[in-house]
DNA sequence: GCTCAACCCTGTAGTCACTACGGAGTCAAG
DNA sequence: CTTGACTCCGTAGTGACTACAGGGTTGAGC
């Protein structure tokens, strides 16, 4: 007997229970047979679905990036073309997002370590309030 | 004469017209008078606090922070100790947000460049299918 | 005087990916 | 028979906006 109640699916896919309720009311997740009382019985495809699921939340992907993943590895003869399409595109949005926040910690490093006893001389205060340097706009 | 309608303080400001109102309506803002015939009239110092505010937020930080920030701001005589606590803070979470970036690119480095003919043999999609590797969850 | 665009107002709902809650039903162990 | 753990459902909250519906005001041009 292999059939889960959704605590088991949670606990053994890593993915919370509310989670995968809210992913079954979206439409990544197959509505599941019911017992009874009304309560959802999953299937050991249901662990690997959810688990494919967080491994691609983990690398950033959004749910219809996602939706989109699922769909194409539901036809194992299709050239897997459109997923590496999706992988440049994250990857290009990731790295986009590090330069940014390497330039967000160079910024904030140049303002830390401000020991003034007034806050009038702040360093970081004293940068906020300053009008922006027509040079150094992005 | 330097008043300043709500559109006229959002060009000035760099900050969206919606998000100004928004801004007034969590506080953030202080609420301007009006004119007879309801219409918002701002002063200089909101272009300033708007900026400062703008600012902050390219900064990263959170708009609860930035009511912080303001506070202090506006106590010349405080010691710049509690601004320099949130720049820290901040700067912690930056650092901490570009490491888990980097370790998401190299993930995604290596899957990038499949071109197989067969999404079955697609590296993402097998390695979103996998089993998690107990020796490497973080 | 009439129309039109460009403003302005308010309040509410939508975004994303959950998370939390309220209020109720079910079930097994002690 | 009670307790506690689980289940159900629907709704509302999060952050930081953004968009919309449904109006009112103003100034320019015809």
């Amino acid at each position: 007997m292999r059939e889960l109640s959704t605590k088991q699916l949670a606990d053994a896919s890593g993915v919370n229970g509310e989670t995968i309720r809210y992913y079954e009311r979206i439409g990544l997740l197959p509505e599941p047979p019911r017992t009874g009382n009304g309560y959802r019985r999953y299937g050991q495809d249901a662990v690997t679905r959810l688990g494919f699921i967080r491994r691609a939340r983990e690398l950033g992907f959004a749910l219809d990036d996602i939706r989109s993943l699922l769909e194409l590895a539901a036809h194992p003869d299709a050239p897997c073309r459109d997923a590496d399409a999706l992988v440049q595109r994250q990857l290009a949005a990731v790295e986009a997002r590090i330069r940014d926040l390497q330039a967000l910690q160079a910024a904030l490093q140049s303002l830390a370590g401000c020991n003034s006893t007034a806050a009038a001389h702040c360093r970081l205060l004293e940068a906020l309030d300053q009008r922006d340097c027509p040079d150094c706009r992005h």
